[in-house]
DNA sequence: ATGGTAGCATCGCTA
């Protein structure tokens, strides 16, 4: 099973760019982030006509996860799971997708280390640790994939020292990577590619960022260790971010022997 | 040089 994550930044304005990536991926699950759709425009466009079925969650405007499925798509949960404080926004769609439990995660921004939408992102990661508690096992095969919002390592941005005091590269942030690892998560590009430094998955639309190499590898599949022994590869599809009106992140994708 | 671009419910916010 080929897995992939993409943050599209508004699947309106990438529909022609997703329905292409999605033939020549050859991906049996897609999640998606920052749709900026409702459900009911999301419906409208009907992914099924490529053989997906498809859960999404989305108010329009901003946020919106989905999650496209080409080997079955059951259980699904918007929102965390029951028991979970949940959220006000749509960030977070759970479903069973080839045996596999399934998040597509929007992990929010934060905006600024004294803005409250940095706390906000920092309860977010906690709620996520609790909604995995709630509704799943860490022996059991688990994938969270999506745009995460913080470089796990210093390596995985472009320049560190320009980055001192932003969001994305905290110790608070950090740590909290570090909690949904214990939990039992494995970052599977950082399995596959132990020694490499400079791969990205995001590049700033301003200033030439993509084409200069000024990036940050901020989204991320994640999998219990049954996906960590089935995994075969783990790549970021920088191709994807060329071209004609790109969205700012490029694809993820993991092949899975499951 | 504190800029720049893209998307949205577009003149202000979010990323």
């Amino acid at each position: 099973m080929r897995i992939a994550t993409w943050n599209v930044n508004s699947l309106r304005a990438r529909r022609e760019r997703v329905i292409e990536w999605i033939a020549e991926s050859e991906v049996d699950v897609l999640c998606l982030q920052e749709t900026k759709m409702t459900d009911e425009a999301y419906q409208a466009l009907d992914l099924g006509q490529f053989g997906f079925e498809s859960a999404h969650y989305g108010f329009g405007q901003w946020n919106g996860v989905a999650i496209l499925s080409k080997v079955g798509l059951t259980d699904v949960q918007v929102n965390f799971a029951s028991g979970v404080e949940p959220d006000h926004e749509s960030r977070i769609i759970t479903a069973t997708c080839g045996g596999i439990r399934v998040s597509s995660v929007y992990v929010p921004n934060g905006r600024a280390l004294d803005h409250d939408h940095y706390q906000y992102k920092l309860g977010w990661l906690d709620r996520l640790v609790a909604h995995l508690e709630v509704d799943t096992s860490p022996d059991a095969p688990v994938i969270v994939a999506g745009d995460i919002n913080i470089a796990p390592e210093d390596r995985d941005v472009y320049d560190i020292d320009a980055l001192a005091g932003s969001t994305h590269v905290s110790a608070a942030e950090r740590a909290r990577i570090a909690n949904i690892e214990r939990w039992g998560m494995t970052d599977l590009f950082r399995h596959h590619h132990r020694e490499e430094s400079g791969i990205y998955s995001w590049w700033d639309y301003r200033n030439g960022d993509f084409h200069k190499g000024r990036g940050m590898r901020i989204d991320l599949i994640w999998g219990t260790r049954p996906v960590v022994e089935a995994s075969r590869w783990c790549i970021i599809d920088r191709n994807a971010r060329k071209g004609t009106q790109p969205s700012d992140h490029a694809p993820v994708v993991a092949e899975i022997a499951l």
